[in-house]
RNA sequence: GUGGGCGUAGCUUAGCGGCUAAAGCGUCGCUCUGUGGCAGCGAAGAUCGCGGGUUCGAAUCCCGUCGCUCACCCCA
């Protein structure tokens, strides 16, 4: 015999119970409206790529690149990856569909699994779902509020409450570089004030020192140069049309100078919309539920063509842990409101039939076809809430008759068998 | 990568050296063979995460290991 051994989802993974599925969907429903109405059509990229893609795009000193990326290589010796994030694959797709040919710009949405080899935590796993936008072929700020604005609804139509909007500019080719010199002289007189990792940062990518949560780090960030002041002309104009236009929406964001996010394409805008914790936890600090911001430059890298774009994405299992932390209850899923009982072997048989019947109406009906005593089947259609119970018993079959039963005052009358859906129809219409 | 917490029925837990490992919820059945919610009775369901050690005896003590979880880092 071999031993037993208990099968389980992989570490940082989840199976999707029933019971959650209501809040995911309604997060899927949500979002295609809103994108939909925004002129968002929906695209789909295959769950992996060429490593290369992420390499190339999300960029090679990005945690996501350096150690969280699931690999797997083909039997031809491709090496390929699950899919860390979807923005290089949108915009792969974008290209090798000659989509710069359509009158821009292409707005282009999708959702569905991403994976990340770390350690999961709270709100954090290995296998999660993003809705995600991009917009392809407009450099105008309108643009990335627009992006933002979607979000920030996405959010408020679940009704997550106390919403935070972080926004900066990181600027962009012209600027940056220039940038980013200024931040490394100025950190290179105090770095044994930085931590071990933030030192290294400097070579590697200085900007994310920004954002390092080491008190330590974050006291010498306070006297550094901040980017939003050498920006360059182009940049700044982008970054003030950004913020005027958030401020007409009524969006209420907050300027955070610090704000650089980890992936490498990103120009000009960033964002991220960040909740208040419903129960504040101890220790537990908010994570930020949609993440995002300007790339002018990936299309570049991937393909060689101009392309500016925008884009971003939210997190859905950390929108449904807030939905149901917040007490909120979600039913989507159509349960149903008529139970069919029988009895008897011709019952049984005449059962199969009336059910399709009902199916075709539209009428969601319940069964249990596998039990025989009327009590049984009552009572799981006690459970299961119905409004009315069906019982089709050898007598009825004989006279062509069903009985209808009310199952809060148990009330039941009986009627013909062909007028039963119709029946059904106009008493669930009250 | 680095730390903390936790592993006993499907779920929540009790038991912390000694009868056949216990209860609540849930599931299924019976009381009640054509009438639910209540109640009573009963059944199924656990090689106590796994391996080793100590002991006459281990779910319980020790060591190891695996898994889960939380936190750091980073992100959605």
């Amino acid at each position: 015999m071999q031993k037993k051994q208990r099968l389980q989802a992989p570490t940082g993974m989840h199976d999707i119970l029933p019971e959650d599925q209501p809040y995911f969907e309604k997060v899927y429903a949500t979002a295609k409206d809103l994108a939909t109405f925004y002129g968002f059509s929906r695209i789909d990229t295959p769950l992996v790529e060429d490593a290369k893609l992420y390499e190339k795009g999300t960029g090679v000193t990005t945690d996501i690149v350096e150690k969280q990326m699931f690999l797997l290589r083909t039997k031809g010796g491709d090496v390929l990856a699950l899919r860390p994030e979807f923005t290089p694959g949108m915009a792969r797709a974008y290209l090798q569909h000659g989509m710069v040919n359509l009158p821009q710009p292409v707005k282009l949405y999708t959702s569905g699994p991403l994976f990340r080899y770390e350690h999961p935590q709270a709100g954090r796993f290995r296998q999660f779902h993003q809705v995600d936008l991009e917009v392809f072929g407009d450099e105008s700020p309108a643009i990335d509020a627009q992006v933002i604005q979607i979000f920030y609804s996405l959010l408020k139509e679940l009704k997550i409450p106390h919403l935070t909007i972080e926004v900066n500019s990181i600027g962009d080719n012209q600027c940056r570089p220039y940038y980013k010199k200024l931040l490394v002289n100025f950190l290179r007189s105090r770095q044994y004030s930085l931590c071990l990792e933030c030192r290294r940062r400097m070579k590697t990518n200085p900007l994310r020192i920004l954002d390092c949560k080491e008190e330590k780090c974050q006291r010498v960030r306070a006297q550094a140069p901040q980017i939003i002041d050498h920006l360059c002309d182009k940049c700044k104009t982008h970054f003030t049309s950004l913020l005027e236009l958030l401020d007409e929406a009524d969006l209420p964001y907050h300027l955070d100078p610090y704000l650089v996010r980890g992936l490498d394409y990103y120009t000009k805008t960033v964002f991220e919309i960040i909740p208040e914790r419903a129960q504040p936890q101890e220790g537990g600090k908010p994570s930020s539920l949609a993440g995002g911001g300007r790339f002018d430059t990936l299309v570049k890298v991937l393909g060689n063509k101009d392309v500016p774009a925008s884009g971003a994405a939210a997190g859905v299992e950390r929108i449904v842990f807030l939905m149901k932390e917040l007490g909120m209850s979600v039913q989507i899923s159509q349960t149903p409101k008529v139970f069919l009982a029988q009895l008897g072997e011709s019952a049984k048989k005449k059962s199969v039939k009336l059910l399709e019947e009902l199916r075709q109406a539209n009428i969601p009906v319940a069964e249990s076809l596998g039990r025989d005593s009327l009590r049984a089947q009552l009572a799981r259609a006690d459970k299961l809430e119905v409004a009315f119970t069906l019982i089709l018993g050898q007598r009825e079959v004989l006279d062509n008759t069903i009985v209808i039963r009310r199952m809060d005052n148990g009330i039941q009358e009986t009627l013909k068998i062909d007028k039963v859906v119709e029946e059904i129809k106009k008493r669930l219409k009250k």
